[in-house]
Formats: C-alpha cells, sequence, structure tokens
DNA sequence: GCCGTTTTCGGCCCGACTGTTTTCAGTCG
C-alpha cells in the first residue's frame, strides 16, 4: 500500500510549485488530489496496475501520470526539475506556522537559513525582524511557534479535542453576552484527528464574548484577538479559536466555519452557476449585496442554494452535494439507535471493572443487550483466560441475568487470530458462545497478504460474528498493520460476519474510509466500544457513531441497531 | 491542473487579522 507514500510526493510537488510562485490552483490540485490519495481504501499501485487512478476525484490525467511515474520510478521528473531552484531548507520552513512559501524562500535564500536550528539564530541575532516587512513582533510570534513545533505537530484525537470545546462551552456559558455557543470545524464533522479547536458563538456584544474567552482561567497565551474572533492556546498546549458573529447570521457562520473547506469550495461553485454568493454572513444575489437570502439556521442556507440540509459528518466533498441534490443523502444512524454493545472487558483480563459493573453501565444506558468479551488466553499481557476459566465467567454472567430482566446478557469472547491463522479457542468452545468476536494482536509486521488471510481464515470460522478493530490502528502511535481490505470485505459479504466500528477514542477502526467500502459491499457494521471500564461504556459509543455517519452508515446497515430477535437471529445464522 | 444541473473554457471561497506600513503583503482558516 504506497498511498500515503505517493500522496507525501504530490505534496512535495506542491510545495515546490509554492515556493517558486506558480499558479496557485495548480498547486491547491496537487494537494486535493494527495488527500484522495491518501485516504483512498484501495492500495494505489493496483488502482495504477488497472489504469484506473483517474477514478479518483481530483486526479486526471496530467496528475495520473505523475502518480504511474512515481510508481514506476520512485520520483517526479518534475520535483528534480525544479529541486535546483527550491531551497531544501524552504520546504522545511514552510511547516513552521507563521512562514508560508514567500518568507520561506526570504529566509533560505537572503539570510541562508538551512535548518530550524539556523531559523532560531537568524531569530536570536535580529536578522529575521531586520528583513523588509519584518519586525521585533513577528520575530517574537516565530520563535514561540518554534518552542511548540512538536507540541503542534501532532494532531490531536477527537476523543482529546471533544471534551476539550466542550469543557470552553461550559465555561463561556456564564457569560451573559453569549446567546448560543457550539463546536465547528472538524470536531463538528467528527474527523478522527483535529488540527485545533473552533468554538463558534452567537452575540449582540462580541466584545464582551472576546474578553470572557481570551481571560477563562485555561488560556495560556493568547494568539491574536480581533472584534470578531480570537485565538489562544490552551494550558495543554491546545490552539482554540473561537468566532462571533450575529444572532441572526448563526447558520451561515455554522455552515461556513464547520467546512470542510473542500466541501465549501463546492457549494460556493454550485452557488455561483445559481448567480449567488455564499459567505459566513448569508446567501447573497451575486450583484446584491442587501438581498440576504438565508442566514439564520443551516437549513436556510442549503435551501437558498436549493439543497436540503447536509449532516456536518459527510461534508468533506466527496460527492454528498450530489447526492444532496438528488435527494438520495442516506439517513444516517444516531446514537439512540444503538440497542447494545458486544466487545466489553472485565478486571479478568485488562479491564478495570467487574462484570456487575459493567452489565450495571450497560443497563443504566438503557441497552437490550449486551455482550462481555474478554480476552483468549494467548494474549498474555492481558491475562487472557483459558477456556475454561472462559466458562466459568460465563456462568457468572448467565447468573446475573435475573436481575436485569429487560436486558439479554450474551457471553462471549474476543479471540485471538494466531500467525499462523488459528483461533486461540476450540471450536467447541466457540460453538458455546453467544457472541465471538476475533482479532489480531500480534505479529503486527508481518506483511499484507499474511495479514489477510488471518482475517479471512478467522471470518470462515462459522462461530465468528465480526472482526474486531480490523486495521489494529492507534492513532498517533502506529498506522495499523497492512490489509487487503477488499478482499476482507469480500469474505465478511459472503459469510454474514461484520465488522467492527470500535469507540475506542485510539482506535476509531474501521475509519470512515473503509466503512463507505463496506457499506459498498454489503458488509454488516457492528458499532461497539471495547470498554475497559463501567465509565467508557456511555461515553465512547457516540465515537463510533460519529465515525460510522462519516462513513455515510444508516441504522439497516449496522447490526446492533437490531431488536433482540433480530440480533439473535444474525448471531445463529 | 481539474471540473462540469448553463461543460470543452472559464473559474477555482474570500474575509479576518497582524504587523508594518500610511495602503498593503503575508498568512491563515
Amino acid at each position: 500500500m504506497k498511498n500515503r507514500e505517493v500522496a507525501n510526493a504530490l505534496r512535495e510537488l506542491a510545495d515546490s510549485m509554492e515556493l517558486l510562485g506558480e499558479d496557485r490552483y495548480r498547486v491547491a490540485n496537487y494537494r486535493d488530489a494527495a488527500t484522495r490519495v491518501e485516504h483512498h481504501y484501495e492500495p494505489i499501485e493496483d488502482m495504477a496496475a488497472e489504469h484506473r487512478v483517474e477514478q479518483l476525484h481530483g486526479v486526471g490525467k496530467s496528475i495520473g501520470a505523475k502518480i504511474v511515474e512515481y510508481l514506476d520510478t520512485g520520483t517526479l521528473a518534475a520535483i528534480e526539475e525544479r529541486r535546483p531552484r527550491v531551497p531544501e531548507a524552504a520546504l522545511r520552513l514552510m511547516q513552521v506556522p507563521g512562514i508560508g512559501p514567500r518568507r520561506a524562500m526570504q529566509f533560505a535564500q537572503e539570510l541562508n537559513v538551512r535548518t530550524i536550528g539556523d531559523l532560531q539564530a537568524a531569530l536570536d541575532s535580529g536578522q529575521i525582524a531586520a528583513l523588509p516587512r519584518l519586525g521585533e513582533k513577528i520575530a517574537d510570534a516565530l520563535r514561540q511557534e518554534l518552542q511548540r513545533l512538536d507540541a503542534r505537530s501532532q494532531r490531536l484525537p477527537l476523543a482529546i479535542a471533544l471534551p476539550a470545546a466542550e469543557e470552553v462551552i461550559r465555561q463561556l456559558q456564564a457569560c451573559p453576552a453569549v446567546e448560543s455557543i457550539a463546536p465547528a470545524g472538524s470536531i463538528r464533522r467528527w474527523k478522527e484527528t483535529t488540527g485545533d479547536i473552533d468554538i463558534l458563538v452567537a452575540s449582540t456584544d462580541p466584545l464582551a464574548v472576546i474578553a470572557a474567552f481570551t481571560s477563562l482561567p485555561l488560556v495560556k497565551r493568547v494568539l491574536g484577538a480581533g472584534d470578531t474572533r480570537a485565538s489562544i492556546v490552551s494550558v495543554a498546549d491546545v490552539q482554540i479559536d473561537l468566532r462571533v458573529v450575529a444572532p441572526e447570521a448563526i447558520g451561515a457562520a455554522l455552515q461556513y466555519f464547520t467546512g470542510s473547506k473542500e466541501h465549501n469550495v463546492a457549494l460556493r461553485a454550485l452557488a455561483v452557476r445559481k448567480g449567488l454568493k455564499i459567505n459566513e454572513y448569508g446567501v447573497f444575489p451575486v450583484d446584491d449585496d442587501s438581498r440576504n437570502l438565508g442566514s439564520r439556521t443551516e437549513t436556510e442556507v442549503y435551501a437558498a442554494v436549493g439543497l436540503p440540509w447536509i449532516p456536518p459528518e459527510l461534508r468533506e466533498g466527496a460527492g454528498e452535494l450530489v447526492l444532496a441534490r438528488t435527494g438520495t443523502l442516506p439517513r444516517l444512524v444516531e446514537l439512540a439507535d444503538i440497542r447494545g454493545d458486544l466487545h466489553l472487558h472485565t478486571r479478568l483480563t485488562d479491564g478495570s471493572s467487574t462484570i456487575a459493573e459493567m452489565v450495571a453501565a450497560c443497563a443504566a444506558r438503557g441497552y437490550e443487550y449486551m455482550a462481555i468479551t474478554d480476552h483468549s488466553q494467548a494474549l498474555g499481557v492481558t491475562g487472557g483466560l483459558t477456556e475454561d476459566e472462559l466458562r466459568v465467567e460465563h456462568e457468572q454472567i448467565r447468573a446475573l441475568q435475573s436481575q436485569h430482566p429487560s436486558m439479554r446478557l450474551l457471553c462471549g469472547v474476543e479471540v485471538d487470530i494466531h500467525i499462523d491463522e488459528r483461533l486461540d479457542c476450540s471450536d467447541a468452545f466457540l460453538e458455546s458462545c453467544d457472541v465471538v468476536v476475533a482479532s489480531i494482536h500480534s505479529a503486527l509486521q508481518k506483511p499484507r497478504d499474511v495479514q489477510t488471510s488471518r482475517l479471512i481464515a478467522a471470518i470462515e470460522n462459522p462461530h465468528v460474528d465480526a472482526i474486531a478493530h480490523p486495521t489494529g490502528r492507534l492513532l498517533g502511535k502506529r498506522p495499523g498493520y497492512e490489509i487487503d481490505l477488499g478482499a476482507v470485505l469480500d469474505a465478511l459479504a459472503r459469510t454474514g460476519t461484520a465488522i467492527e466500528v470500535s469507540g475506542q477514542p485510539q482506535r476509531l477502526d474501521l475509519d470512515a474510509d473503509g466503512i463507505r467500502a463496506a457499506i459498498d459491499r454489503g458488509v454488516l457494521l457492528l458499532l461497539n466500544t471495547d470498554s475497559h471500564a463501567a465509565d467508557q461504556v456511555s461515553g465512547l459509543m457516540r465515537y463510533a457513531v460519529g465515525t460510522a455517519r462519516r462513513g455515510g452508515a444508516t441504522a439497516d446497515s449496522i447490526v446492533n441497531t437490531r431488536d433482540l430477535d433480530g440480533l439473535l437471529r444474525w448471531l445463529n445464522r
């Protein structure tokens, strides 16, 4: 799978072109194509072999040929021919916030800055501040950015960003000038990681809101503050951007600041074709800024260009406007549709709560069913259980059933898939389980065909109900083992086995792109929390639901939206 | 360089903020 490598090559070309001052639309196009390639679930080399890289939106003849060229030769002539004119250091300097293409070239060429260390030295010696149109304040800002470069380069997992945004919102609600307040940006789209936190406020007194925001206790540093927006760095080194708009424009602002950029570009292009202009204040005829055709709600904004409201999770510029226009937007699954959780651990393995505590947490949430699925014995580090120990656990679970007449307690296991494709439990034992989720926890570095065969072997075992965290990725830590997702999905579809969407904050696995591919092939999804403590049961499911919604999942495509009878029919298929 | 519900050319989001200037360039989202 060379998607990321190809994407990086396209990005390097885009950066080089930008440094050389080439056409900005071409530059944007290379970046867009890089993102599409990176996020596509199929190996780009397979698509290239079958001459269909141009199926990707944003990839045409020229970029398509460059992708093939890179795969064949390991480089791009377009990069090589620019290399003599593009200082290596300038490419690196552009990664520093506050340094764009102009300053990067200026520092590299005029000050001979080669490294981040050189940049630090040039700042300290006053060389930067002495350049035309620069000064002490810009030098200071760059100095501060250098200090937090490492912290910033890591994107924030959603499960950290969202609670942080919710905390800021809770605190700001105490400010009387705040009429309404909501998260916007990638958090509202439930993107798995986020660069910074966007919060939107409706108010008739923006200065009071900005003042309240910039003086919150969690503020470490104010990056900027104007009449309508302010940016701060929190004590946790997270950048938080706040924007304030008039209450009558909150719909337009919410639409604008939720993005994505790609969605908004496409929406604007559609508006222009209808003789309209969209900005954060509303929808206007191109020749008449005084006639606002929609701004109070997002629904008004979309209606003004002839579209139904589009859920934020779908706003990625990946064809959602076509679905909206043709009235074929999916009715996305909602948190309330989820009737149970089939992947839960207890302190008998690596969890921290008792069986009774986990059961009580599910009951408190109003679930119709739940399954305890502790680890099988192979997973030593988690205190995995032998079949005899699992049987004892199952007896303990069944003993609790009478206390919960409205919730069915199911007995299960998370069975490990060995490197030789064997499962860690006997078929006889697996048959005695109500629920079996299978997963890979070992030999993560084995090649793609090995991992794919392991998963397919597990899928073809008639007792396995679902594959848990199918790619094994940990956000910000490791990319996951490589699999041929298409082949795995085909096996799942053939056997009626489900694929998990894990709400574990570091996993969110399967991801949205994979979910889309799964739904296309008719594969059932199973949304679980993989909770290891009772207090995770209620809070983590929303991340699984948000991820599924980004993948376009409806309740129909998810097995644990079914009632108990429907679920049992599937388990006994 | 790519795209298309006005398609084979013309358009591609555009406003806020900052610093350094006195009218604007650079960066960002």
